[in-house]
DNA sequence: TTGTAGGCGTTATCAT
DNA sequence: ATGATAACGCCTACAA
């Protein structure tokens, strides 16, 4: 690797001062096109280009936003443990964040070294989001503190000048009991959740629970199963479920755990959906692909991130904008998991026919 | 937001000189238990923590590999147009980062923005990893000359002084095609390829091949159809190819290709495995949830990014390090839509039999 | 259009 | 164990 050279060994071999050098490479103007010319040329010789880090201390814009996200894989267990979630979030803020010029620096919290490692992002950073569930609440007030941050979850809570942004969890299992109840005529649903930590899972258990009552049925304080977030969270969830219990749909907290829940229910000797009816959340990829396809709720993952950075990069413009949260919307999406049989709904049939 | 504090009102606080608080918040020796509580104490009271660019600039060391990669997404089309593969590679990059102290900063190329967009990144790491064709061959060459590059793609080529990390290409489809001709007996088999500049489909494609003939088959010079590495470009690939000619199988270029085969089999009113088979390559999620399940070749892709940080690191560690090569090894996963029914492989049966 | 010089917030090298 | 004080590589008034 050989010495890297400096803005001063450009500005002494194109016979200018760094000043030039730094106006060429920086802000377009300010200079005679043949010293532009000049510049460039001698920068390309040397194969220098400016440093970032110097820029950023002088400038006080490292053109850097943060990701903060939970990791919950052991780096143990299979790829299915972490959740696919997060790589559309990433992606999202990536183009967001690319598009306006700036690069994404992320990096995965586990257990308990969270606060540590957020620190040392955010102090690279000009601003950072944070995935619900990376750091404990106190951390990520700590942290806005010191710059800008959006939190992803539409839990608003008392995060300190934190902007939010999150979904609609409420009105989409709220749509889905109501596509449920009201279209298939089922009246025994369940519920399994995520980490019972989690905010969207408990808002999304707060629709569904609300929904069941707006339908004149009972509903359960709790949720009648949980577990992580994954496909084998799911699976394991599903079949202690049905080992107790028999309803008649069940609504998972999110796609992972309603692939999982196919895998329990035949295994357990359950046709899905002619014995019991399966829905996820957030239309990943694979809802497609499954085997029945999958009833579930789209959510825009990925505008997500992209709406993260675009409101953090707002306040490092301007800190003191009032504080946003947004909240973008879910959407149902019927396949056939919940009994619909290419689109179209089938005549409600009573309960109890199928044994 | 409140003016940051710096490390002047640190020390003035604490009683101490910055070189001493520089201490305690850097490599832990050099202080007396008592002035270390002293100044955790007053930073704590500010809110204050070292700047990461400040202490990068003083230090030459960012805390920081960049990461580049391809986006063939137009923003526009669904989510299936952007390669999942990138997906595991950035979350093996950002494990193996975080595990080493240091955060991954992504960004990803589109079109001709490369070269600018991969200097701007640089400028902030300590080391960059560049997957296959983010970047054109010259840049990566300029880049590899300022500071530690490792490269995505078993391609070794002329990178000067790019460390390499691929996997067996060569060897995964040439399992496949042994697997398909020996265990099934199929003669008659297709390659539907990948970008025709990629070099994981080139490489692919050349292990296809030498099994064929290896086997004493006769072999294409090149791939029976090709499309992008989605499921799209596969369907559409695929749709294409059996308009023409009736292989007994299909080898495609990557699991997304074959999804989309899948679809595109069945819309042609061919079934899989008994008309014709299919076979993919990375074993996806996914490919364990397509009907039918499919059989493919696995590659652990989560390493490949893993390897490719160690790489860079070690190389910034000691930049005079001898280039390594690292090939990681591919495995073949066979499942059902190749033929083979719970992993036994059926009595090889004459091809045309099922007309 | 161009140059001068101070500052950005740390780390690191000498001293003490 | 602690303090001065140069770097670190660039930006940006302020001048010319």
């Amino acid at each position: 690797m050989p010495e890297r050279s400096t803005i001063y060994q450009v500005a002494e071999r194109s016979g200018v001062s760094t000043a030039t050098v730094s106006r060429v490479m920086g802000n377009g103007t300010g200079f005679s096109a043949a010293t532009r010319d000049r510049v460039l040329a001698t920068a390309a010789e040397l194969g220098w280009f400016p440093s970032g880090t110097a820029r950023g201390l002088a400038s006080r814009r490292n053109g850097i936003v943060g990701l903060l996200f939970p990791d919950l894989g052991t780096g143990e267990s299979a790829e299915d443990e972490s959740p696919l979630y997060v790589d559309q979030v990433i992606r999202g803020a990536e183009r967001e964040a690319t598009a306006r010029g700036d690069a994404v620096l992320i990096a995965a919290t586990r257990g308990e070294s969270g606060r540590e490692l957020a620190f040392s992002v955010a102090s690279k950073c000009d601003g950072v989001v944070v995935v619900a569930r990376a750091l404990a609440e106190n951390d990520v007030a700590d942290l806005a503190q010191r710059l800008p941050v959006a939190v992803l979850s539409d839990r608003v809570g008392r995060m300190a000048r934190a902007d939010a942004v999150g979904v609609d969890n409420r009105g989409g299992t709220g749509a889905v009991v109501e596509h449920l109840v009201r279209e298939h005529g089922y009246r025994d649903l369940a519920f399994v959740g995520g980490p019972s930590g989690s905010p969207d899972s408990i808002d999304r258990f707060a629709g569904f629970r609300a929904a069941l009552l707006a339908e004149g049925l009972d509903a359960p304080d709790r949720p009648d199963a949980e577990g992580a977030f994954t496909e084998s969270g799911g699976a394991r969830a599903v079949a202690e479920l049905v080992g107790r219990r028999r309803p008649r749909a069940i609504v998972c907290g999110n796609d992972e755990m309603a692939i999982g829940a196919l895998t329990a229910l035949a295994g357990a000797g359950l046709r899905v959906p002619e014995d019991v009816a399966v829905t996820g959340f957030d239309d990943l990829a694979a809802a497609r692909h499954v085997h029945p396809h999958l009833t579930t709720v789209a959510q825009p993952i990925r505008d997500l991130g992209a709406e993260a950075v675009r409101a953090v990069l707002a306040r490092v413009a301007s800190p003191d904008v009032e504080r946003r949260s947004i909240v973008l919307p879910t959407r149902l999406v019927v396949r056939h998991s919940c009994g619909c049989v290419h689109g179209q709904v089938p005549a409600p049939r009573p309960e109890g026919e199928l044994g």
